[in-house]
DNA sequence: CATAATTGCTACCCTAGAGTATAAACAAAG
DNA sequence: CTTTGTTTATACTCTAGGGTAGCAATTATG
């Protein structure tokens, strides 16, 4: 890894023939792709069986090779965790942060939040469920950095709820808690949906939308 | 423990003088006294680091006992973490019962459900979050029991939604599937609620009941 | 105080699995 | 067709921890 990217750098200072830079950037590419499925099927063990009691030669195993070649792509079994973390919250931040670039009303911006948000945690399943199950395995500082993440979705999140308030459009009394709510819900897709399950995907997408409005809408003041 | 239970049944039956019964009892509640503690230390263990990476030494060492102590008291690890997955998920089901049983409208039942099973998963927020990180880990006929018993409260719940639904309380199109969006967020209670942290208990319990009345509240159509 | 039963501990076994040293296989370059 | 570097596998090490056999301490009973 450390070779190669050096290499590369190198390459570009010293500007030598383009076949050798191309040479390097395929084997980069390569690289990147081996680790990419390494972080598949580890994350699909960590999913079923947790991090602890998933063991990198079953992940070997099942990608047909041996575990030095898996510590050959990842310093270690912790690393492997971190990334697959990154990735299950990472993907839900880019997803929000997409959706907000979308003009609208605050309504329906959360609309757009909700739905690319939750179409992602289904998609990537995996990657958010071992995410939100194993967070207490990650190294101190791994954690630190998940935790940002986590941290920046839920502050994002809240302002979109600020600005609906604000407009008139939502009724939400303390919109950083509220966040927390409506993530929580968002999380909570992942633990529970299940693929072939009773409910489809475009079910459960369209619940949380529901769910989601109706916990911000105006109007309908306290019962009892 | 087996040997002890004859003994008592014996007892029992041959009509033995009340001393030696009353020894046995006593002796009895000893026993479950001493397994409640276990259970406690290995559920406080068993949430921070997760039960993979618990030792039983550990739990043993904060008991100032030692492990052989433990596997007199459980058949094994499994045990352990099966008592704290069904006390996690039994408490919650007797709370929603005990709340069920109040007469009342069917909003009135819901506010106290909300609150009194809100209140109990905080308080006994380790084993609640166990089970709900750690289920996988639980033997196969473990895990049916425990399935069982969450789908006993969320077929309580949806009846309760259903009831409120034909009386004209309630807006759910579905009632089985919000009665899942509703234990979803009373589950993530115990995910995220942290004790001397950002919000009280009652904020969270009041919060709580707040966004379920809004997620089942009548009026206020659709949004685009 | 002696004997029996119960309770807990010391000292161990054994497997599993994270991580590695080293060699083989392969590819690229000359 | 050799040499050099890279990639992957073989064959380990070593520790940790679940689980247990058997002994010691304690308590109850006659």
């Amino acid at each position: 890894m450390h070779t190669l990217a050096l290499a590369t750098d190198i390459a570009d200072l010293m500007d030598k023939p383009k076949k050798k830079r191309a040479a390097s950037q395929l084997k980069d590419e390569i690289t990147a792709y081996k680790r990419r499925r390494i972080l598949e099927e580890a994350s699909h063990f960590f999913f079923l069986n947790g991090y602890e009691a998933t063991t990198l030669d079953s992940v070997a195993e099942q990608l047909n090779v041996t575990k030095p070649f898996i510590y050959s792509y990842y310093k270690n079994k912790g690393e492997l965790l971190y990334e697959i973390c990154q990735t299950g919250i990472q993907l839900s931040l880019t997803a929000l942060e997409e959706a907000l670039s979308v003009e609208g009303t605050a309504s329906e911006q959360l609309k757009i939040v909700v739905e690319r948000v939750a179409r992602i945690i289904i998609e990537n399943q995996r990657y958010v469920t071992v995410y939100l199950r194993e967070e207490k395995c990650l190294q101190p500082e791994d954690a630190r950095r998940i935790r940002e993440l986590r941290h920046a979705f839920d502050t994002k999140l809240a302002a979109l709820l600020e600005k609906g308030k604000r407009s008139g459009e939502f009724d939400v009394q303390h919109p950083s808690r509220t966040a927390i709510w409506v993530s929580g819900l968002l999380s909570w897709i992942a633990l529970w949906y299940h693929e072939g399950g009773r409910w489809s995907a475009t079910e459960v997408v369209m619940d949380a939308i529901t769910m989601v409005q109706k916990m911000v809408q105006p109007g309908g003041g306290s019962h009892a």
